[in-house]
DNA sequence: GACAGGTGTGCAACCGGTTGCATTAATGTG
DNA sequence: CACATTAATGCAACCGGTTGCACACCTGTC
């Protein structure tokens, strides 16, 4: 079996408890017998048994990572960013996939709320209510999502959403289409929100398509909507659903952007790579994963008085090739 | 604080150990005590403690995923099968990501060997010495790599890479390049021993490039390599470097399929997607992670007596746009 | 009616650490 | 030199569960 703090403390000399203290708390010991102790861990291969401080300290360093889809390349790189930045800070993460069912979301909570000392739940599908609910058990950082009394990260995708629809705008545009995501994501409502607004400030008709699945699928199959809508544009809810969108149009005989311009969002890799290379709003996904694990972190060591933390990253449109003025 | 098994003792009017029996064995205790303890911990909301459960069992209900990129697309699709797949089992899954890096791969695993009962090793950038070596504390089950004395999860690739050096030849090609991957890696090794084999067999030439960065940016930077080498086709280490290759050959005015034929490996989404949609071998990434979850909790269950276990899943070839006969 | 066997529960030690308190020795102060 | 501090370590309780063993009770058998 692994060595335990007994065994080092036996083979040091000392008593278990200063073992414990040469690891936790390293002020408190001679520095001889501290190196002494170290060396036996050393030799005997000794390393602490996180669960078992866990049990006492009340901290597992461990946090969960709750998405809706692992497989949807928005989420890759902030799972890596996450995990990264947590391991950093000597912490280790679950992650956990809900296939966008939100009954499987909470359950996942519940079962992961005593092994962290904190949950990051990015885009969730579950309602404002269940997330209040379920976060007096266990610190939260929503990311994605506003929710009242809990810390935040968002990506400001309505100034996205704006700079979309300008852009089409300005090209000439006339009447532009929004492809709306599923019903509860948040994500959705903000592009709505702003594409609406600028719509109307701009004097271009906005019909708004959906809701759809946010996946390549979801695109594929919108595309006889969009043409039925006759629209010349289109901001779509994800990268994703922007390539599925110019895959069925293609199949229609209508080319993208000399026909129709659409534009994406998440700037994921393969629209970087797709022809056309896809216009779209960059997120900071990156970012958003570092600076959500920092917000989990900080409340956790605050306790429960701290006062919830917002943070807004700034996106940016990437005008590249899937958009031009309309013929 | 969260309900303990103490709190639901008194509230049920029983001892501790009855409460842990009613969970954990109730073939054990008295129907009516039964139902009495657990109306208790359900109005308590009470929840076991798996660290504490831990500590006495020595099983933690956790294992370990360790891959090389999150945001290598191959991997998200494994990740996702095998978290649903451990769920099931009422098992968690910590991911982490090395960045490709050996060094972070093994400090990974020494912290994490004490969380969790197992570690599935996806794709590792180790030795085949250090794997051993750390396999002693904790199994392992490996996905794509074979090590002695350990359960493996293979793709066959060197069979999947035959029928697309086959697709070329037949197509007519006489002269084809092989992108490989990074050195550390046996699907990169498997594909160099398949391809010369059956270049050899079909009496054809095949030149051998990289090793290269198994993304999109290794497959661009290989383009002026692949346009050096003379070839008329061209296997890729994986899809992310054919899309690269792709898009490196555009630029410099080669077309895929008419100039230039490039077969990938994974079948990625977005492969499917592309323009031109890539030819492919398919592997069978979902699969492999359920399987290795079946292995993994196989071994654990068994102890260390257990015969290791190989499994052999099938590649295939998916013929798309990116072949065509040479010009 | 004494006894073997089975069932249901309690007791207490244990898993591997942490931590408040007590103890001892060394040091500083007037 | 007596006394108060401080530094270093040991002791033992505790975190939240599990589990081997002991005990009480009930049943059935000869």
């Amino acid at each position: 079996m692994a060595a335990t703090i007994r065994d080092v403390a036996q083979a040091s000399g000392v008593h278990v408890s200063t073992v414990s203290r040469a690891f936790s708390a390293p002020h408190l010991v001679n520095a001889a017998t501290r190196n002494r102790v170290l060396a036996a861990a050393e030799d005997l291969g000794y390393r602490p048994n996180r669960a078992a401080r866990a049990l006492t300290t009340g901290r597992t360093h461990n946090i969960g990572l709750i998405v809706a889809d692992i497989s949807n390349p928005f989420f890759p790189p902030l799972i890596k960013a996450a995990q990264a930045h947590a391991r950093r800070r000597d912490y280790h993460v679950f992650v956990a996939d809900t296939d966008e069912d939100p009954l499987v979301e909470e359950e996942l909570i519940q079962t992961l709320t005593k092994q962290v000392d904190g949950v990051l739940l990015c885009s969730p599908r579950l309602s404002n209510r269940a997330i209040e609910r379920l976060g007096a058990d266990v610190p939260f950082v929503v990311v994605n999502r506003k929710v009242r009394g809990m810390s935040t990260v968002l990506m400001d995708v309505g100034h996205g959403a704006r700079l979309a629809v300008e852009h089409l705008v300005s090209l000439g545009h006339r009447r532009v289409a929004l492809v709306a995501g599923p019903s509860g994501s948040w994500t959705s409502g903000e592009m709505r929100d702003a594409a609406t607004a600028t719509a109307r400030e701009s004097g271009v008709e906005l019909v708004i398509l959906g809701p759809n699945a946010p996946t390549e699928l979801g695109g594929l199959a919108a595309a006889a909507d969009v043409l039925q809508a006759g629209v010349t544009g289109v901001l779509a809810y994800n990268d994703l659903v922007a390539i599925g969108l110019i895959e069925g149009l293609y199949e229609r005989g209508v080319r993208v952007p000399s026909d129709l311009s659409v534009i994406g969002v998440d700037d994921i890799v393969s629209g970087r790579l797709n022809r056309p290379k896809l216009t779209t709003v960059a997120m900071p996904t990156s970012a958003a994963g570092r600076t959500a694990v920092d917000l989990l972190l900080a409340s956790v060591g605050a306790g429960d008085g701290a006062t919830p933390a917002l943070a807004t990253l700034e996106t940016n449109l990437v005008i590249r090739e899937s958009t031009a003025p309309p013929t």
